[in-house]
DNA sequence: ACAAAAGTGTTCCTCTTACACCCATGA
DNA sequence: TCATGGGTGTAAGAGGAACACTTTTGT
């Protein structure tokens, strides 16, 4: 065997929004899909790599295409690189379209957290994205289901070690969205008396002056998310004094 | 811009082995080195990816090419992309010896955990390798100290959440030998009380019948890692009842 | 008045931490 | 007999888990 060359890389984002109940992912229309295409219609957000860039900025790029925001979060996961997991039609169809001559697509997986507002769903939506529940996700081109589903675990695991559930939601959030998103992630019960005394004594919500409107019982309290507290903790936490609670 | 083409990707991967003391570094000699190549003589080993090849055996090769082993336990972690990472004499240096034309070479970093035994020592040094202790890494090729360096991170966060621990000790290993390799990675003190009881309680190791010989102190008692015990304790541990110490 | 979600305290128990001495062996 | 590292127990405190009722608002 010789060293692999006429190679492409590429990036494919599973981009997170959460809209107050369940979790959804962002699903693209493949470009100059027809009918008779044989090919699976739906997919992730994803672009080649361009010359000077590199692939977080790849990563940035497709996801303000495809939803409009910079500064989104961002986190690189595994890499795809099966010879085979991009072949014979789909292949082509790439070839085609790109107008590149490549014998094998490696493709870096990110998954993205975005607040899920109006102005984004109106963005993604006239450009005939949808936002899928993850719980009834259709077939996906080429591998990109499998894409997600690494996606989904990798963000369950990073829910429990660091603060991104923030990024879900909106500036201002009351403690129970916080505890529904966490419910809705890991698909686990959530006592609310613990799960507020817990994310109220780890100081890292500021209280607002605001309350919820409008609402048919006792309006909440919103907070917002104290970035700088959560910062210092972080600086003082680096001491681990023992082997802290494995986890298996 | 346009697509990216002509770029090749490879593999570099952190070997780190323990020799009851320190934790050490696989460190090779850049083949086809000269005294007058105004280039660093030391890296990582690495090697470009292959037709027909995925990334993860990519990496398998690599480190059966640096150690003679097979079944090693691999990680992958971070992409380096940065357009420029291997630009002027080091990417001439790349095309002239591997007899291609690149002009852009991407790197998966992976970190390997190896036993340091009398003949993968042997072996290694045969092929002019050396184990370099992590605290003193001299200069180092192209961007393969910051993969070392990320490589670093990636191992402490690994051991404090997954028995990795054990793939760099020999198949019977002592409790302070265990704990002086957590100590020796981490860079903390551990009570050696505590940890022997939480490792203990943990039911992961299997003591043996055999204890240290030859040793001018009370010989300690060997012991195995109980892998099976440690499965079972994942399957059951799935279910996280609340959301668990979250760590920052 | 009632429906609906917000918000609040206590008890039990487990796990973490800090800490000091005797034991078995080779030299 | 001494030097060396192996091996042991306990008490105090922190944090996790289980549990039910009152409050505030809109209709």
């Amino acid at each position: 065997m010789s060293i692999q060359m006429n190679q492409s890389l590429s990036v494919d984002c599973a981009v997170f929004g959460f809209n107050g109940r369940t979790l959804k992912v962002l699903l693209i229309e493949r470009r100059y899909y027809t009918s008779d295409t044989p090919l699976d219609k739906l997919k992730l957000p994803g672009a080649m790599i361009l010359e000077n860039e590199t692939l977080p900025e790849a990563a940035s790029r497709v996801l303000e295409e495809a939803t409009g925001l910079r500064k989104v979060y961002l986190k690189q996961m595994e890499i795809f690189s099966d010879p085979q997991r991009v072949s014979g039609e789909e292949l082509q169809w790439i070839n085609r379209h790109h107008g590149i001559r490549t014998e094998r697509v490696v493709t870096v997986g990110y998954y993205a957290l975005v607040k899920l507002d109006a102005p984004t769903i109106a963005y993604t939506t006239a450009k005939g994205a949808q936002w899928v529940d993850v719980e009834s996700i259709p077939r996906l081109a080429m591998d990109h289901k499998q894409i997600l589903a690494s996606a989904l675990a990798m963000l369950c695991r990073e829910m429990l070690q660091s603060p991104v559930a923030f990024e879900l939601l909106p500036r201002k959030f009351t403690i129970r969205e916080l505890q529904t998103l966490y419910s809705a992630v890991l698909g686990i019960e959530i006592d609310n008396r613990n799960f507020r005394k817990k994310i109220l004594a780890s100081g890292f919500l500021t209280p607002t002056a605001e309350k919820e409107q409008g609402v048919a019982h006792k309006p909440a309290q919103y907070y917002t998310f104290n970035r700088s507290a959560y910062k210092r903790a972080l600086k003082e936490k680096l001491r681990l004094g023992f082997i802290n609670n494995w986890r298996y």
